[in-house]
DNA sequence: GTTGAAATTTGATTTAAATCAAATTTCAAA
DNA sequence: TTTGAAATTTGATTTAAATCAAATTTCAAC
């Protein structure tokens, strides 16, 4: 259910075949970037792709008004940025790391020649992109038609599962109200009032900023979906 | 601008050397489908892909509660279904015709082998979808972020240019009112509203369910965008 | 530990858009 | 050409969510 709303690209690289993966490894440049660093921005050319090693980043788009939509968070072992190099235009979109990061640099050059020659990557790449393609047609299909409480709750889960650290019991998400209420499509006040109620009806518990799920069953009913 | 919101597997034909371009079209296998004739339905295995001869073709996604969101209207010359098969996942919309149309079909088995061989038809794929990636990236943010008002506005703007036909003056959009509603993430009660204001202020004119746009110009500021 | 700016929450109010209801128009089949 | 079901428009009302405003909390730098 919740992989409706996940980017999978993990795979890329894991199913590889070892020599275009031992090539690509060659040609990462790994780089720390602080959080609120950014990346890279909407209506540059593309120099390169990106690989997440660790941490967090929001890739998102600003309108004229200054309103914010995050269209994804990508988490540890995801690739992003290749779109744009791919599609051969500026990046449509927004970067910025939102936790400290170790992203790995790839540089249209390196990349496209292991393209070109690797047959498993450019298939890799199709599968990976018509992944994403899916995603972002759920995701336009619950903003447009869901309501905030709906939104809210769904956009938990997916947090849930990317917050989630293998061998350790407890989830919480640490993001800001203000990163969240962008990505479920509303503003911070009303945001606030829809984790208050969750908090009341005990599906979810918070400490500071952090966010812990209580009641995954009934946020997933929340949310409306099977 | 207008490029944000529209697909342009077009060229895939027209690029692809000439050899693959044959291929392609001796497996093809035309169909004549009816206004309203479902050509793939969500959550079935994709048996290929689609290409759109003549005719006009519309994806959407339907949610539990029966409201349909478009994600997008397919025109004469380009691909469809495919990032299915690339994903290797059940269709993740449904896509059916809204006027009478011709549509080739390319087996799975057909498509994988020719792209198998061709790293040109796999490389223009990569580009295809990663614009495509984009569009619904700038969708999403539209449908999210926006006015009804502009949301409509902006709709008109990519219909037009989806309705024009070359070396004719007028151009004329002809869908229902509710099929309108549903791109633009409304209900028909408030889309029929809009475009009483907009005829009001001269910006389009109608006849019948036909809609002219008379003021591009002002029409693309409404939707707020440059 | 203290401090203060930034982030978050809570309260009051407004507003855009949905809903419910009914009248009118369209257009394809007879 | 007529006919009637479906589609569209118009009207009245409700409602979900945004906005405006102010109080409170958080947390990183000192």
């Amino acid at each position: 259910m919740i992989t409706k709303f996940t980017f999978n690209s993990q795979y890329i690289l894991s199913e590889l075949p070892s020599a275009e993966r031992e090539l690509l490894k060659k040609v990462m440049d790994d780089k720390k970037y602080r959080k609120n660093q950014p990346i890279f921005t909407e209506g540059t050319l593309p120099s390169g792709i990106f690989y997440l090693q660790s941490g967090k980043v929001k890739k998102y788009k600003m309108d004229n008004d200054g309103r914010e939509q995050i269209i994804y968070i990508y988490n540890a072992g995801e690739f992003f940025g290749y779109s744009s190099v791919l599609s051969e235009n500026t990046y449509g979109d927004t970067t910025i790391a939102i936790e400290n990061s170790v992203i790995s640099f790839i540089t249209t050059k390196d990349f496209n020649e292991i393209l070109k020659d690797s047959s498993s990557f450019s298939r890799l790449l199709l599968k990976s992109l018509s992944h994403e393609f899916s995603v972002l047609a759920n995701l336009m299909a619950v903003l447009s038609q869901r309501t905030v409480r709906e939104r809210i709750a769904l956009n938990l889960l997916i947090l849930h599962d990317k917050y989630k650290v293998d061998g350790v019991s407890n989830t919480y998400i640490m993001l800001s109200r203000s990163d969240l209420a962008n990505m479920a499509g509303t503003v911070i006040e009303t945001l606030a009032r829809v984790l208050h109620d969750f908090k009341h009806d005990q599906l979810i518990s918070t400490d500071g900023r952090k966010i812990q799920l209580l009641n995954i069953e009934r946020l997933i009913k929340i949310a409306n979906f099977y």
